[in-house]
DNA sequence: CGCTAACCGAGACGGTACGTCCCGTCTTTAC
DNA sequence: GTAAAGACGGGACGTACCGTCTCGGTTAGCG
């Protein structure tokens, strides 16, 4: 058990553990979040939940950060324009499809009640801002873009994003990133 | 009960509930949330909460229809531009501070689970943005703005905004509006 | 609620309650006693017994007191060897039927761990001995009996048929009465 | 294992933990005996215990036995009475102190539930009474004691010992013994 | 001004989930 | 090959709320 490895057994309870509270994330939200029922989507005792995590806070913690997958630093080359229109038509895939979608309302509610949750959320949130604020800055400093302030814009952008996710009805679509971008940063 | 107005105990009794609802919310969020805790800080019986409205989410959305209190269309004369900036002051402060601010996050939340609280939630975000919109339509027909679609520049402007309050650890402050608006429109 | 007479469900649940809190005791001991079974078997759910009994032992406490039914006090006239004998009679068939018969191993156990129950078990025990021994005082002192202590002959009388049954695969039966109170107080 | 003795360390293991089962019985009761901590008291793990006894009952009837020492057979001579007395004497002072005084309870309990316990405590119980049903008859047939009957003499005696210890706040003290004899056998 | 209808608080009721503890079984690693 | 460590499924514990219900007591406001 200390040094080398795991017993097998752990590792796949954790593992089926960890899936199953992110689909009950997006199922029932953070409110609704049941340890009986994650216990039940995985097929595993509850007292083997319990004995992994004491609550549910650190159960959820832990499952979100499974899901802290670099996205890809795939815009250090070619237009600026392209490259912040990449990254918002992955945002917009993102938090409309994938494991990401569902959860986050969840996020966004947790955040307000668990220091540990909104830490997350906010690492969660700035690593992908910062490739679109790379990209901006990129476009700014080589004339390709207008002279915006890369941090505001970056806000700008991906609020537009989340706001329509999670504000209004109707979630922005892909062919909808060329138009926004070239609001924000005039036409191309 | 029939004509002319309510037994004024029953006036009472909802009025304290709803207060004390959003005070909960705020308080517990939309996880958290106690009925019980609700009746309490109303100074009312569990079940006079119960005979006005059967379950929490009935509650919850009639308190919030309670905040549904339309900013002023003010915005009609004088510069768009400082209309725009005026709204995006107010919807910076509400989501700072005020009874609005504390609810926002449960609200994405709960607009995830309950189509009700989903239908108010957007109606509510559509007011707040319908004034942005028509600021922002105003000034670009008058040629004070440049040519942008005034509502994708809404959702950008008032996306940036939420934005900051929900997935950032630093909501935006008064004094960056003014450099919001001038990234997203252009200098003044 | 408060003054004549309780809410009627009260009283439903509450003896439906004792009665099974017996019958789980003489069916499953102290230990193995389950508030989970007791409330399956008064038909009762398992809230409602929480309600009105926080843990076991004041459950099991109150309970026993149902038992606390005073034995008559019919040893005041005709011979006293025959109140002695019938006494003692009673007491076997206490220990062998009846409600008290399935308790008594467990109560001499569960007094050893909680002081209200041991307090309720040398109460009740000291009532039926109390019988005994004014029944031995009146035989000596009018010279029916030989001048025995009346408390030491009262405890070897008594602990023989407790010994019997809970130390001896063989309880004492009916017919050995007369021959255990010949033994100790003489032939007749 | 097989021929000449067992693994010196199977010997110790099994030693530590009888000893502590002893321990926890009389700490804890038999409700209330857990064998996490039976464990732990003897400085094992809790799979080794499990190796040799299958379930709790096992453990218990096993470290029980081990209590199964001879009160010594040394009243064959002498008086009678005195015999007895010694006998009376030993047995209020076993249940008063030392290793089975704390375990009489829980056993009595135990015989209830668990043929396996009965058996034992049957035997248990039967061996010191033969010593004094010995005594008693020695002591009738040689005309020293009156003509009882030795068998209900020794319930009488017994469970007068074993009544004031389980039933009674008050155990019988060494200095009574001579007073009981005396009001069941007679005055000296 | 007195009656009646409604509203009120208190709180019992059956449920469900919580997080904890221990059971008896089991698998894995270390000596 | 046995011991220690400890994961596993299971089930009871006592707690907290849920939403429903029954109960007397009190307050309108109408007739």
């Amino acid at each position: 058990v200390s040094r080398s490895g795991l017993d097998p057994r752990v590792a796949r309870s954790r593992e089926a553990l960890l899936r199953a509270a992110l689909d009950e994330l997006a199922a029932a939200g953070y409110a609704g979040f049941s340890m009986e029922s994650v216990a039940e989507r995985a097929g595993v005792g509850r007292s083997t939940l319990y004995r992994h995590w004491n609550d549910r806070l650190r159960l959820i913690s832990e499952a979100l950060e499974s899901l802290n997958v670099q996205p890809r630093a795939d815009t250090a080359e070619g237009p600026a324009r392209a490259g912040v229109e990449r990254l918002l038509g992955h945002l917009t895939d993102a938090v409309a499809r994938g494991p990401v979608a569902g959860v986050v309302p969840a996020l966004v509610h947790a955040s307000e009640l668990s220091r540990e949750v909104a830490v997350f959320w906010h690492a969660y949130s700035l690593q992908r801002r910062a490739a679109l604020v790379e990209a901006l800055r990129r476009g700014v400093d080589s004339g390709e873009l207008p002279a915006v302030d890369p941090e505001l814009a970056a806000d700008a952008l991906s609020g537009a994003v989340f706001y329509r996710r999670l504000m209004t009805p109707a979630p922005m679509t892909a062919d909808e990133v060329g138009d926004l971008v070239a609001t924000v940063l005039g036409p191309s």
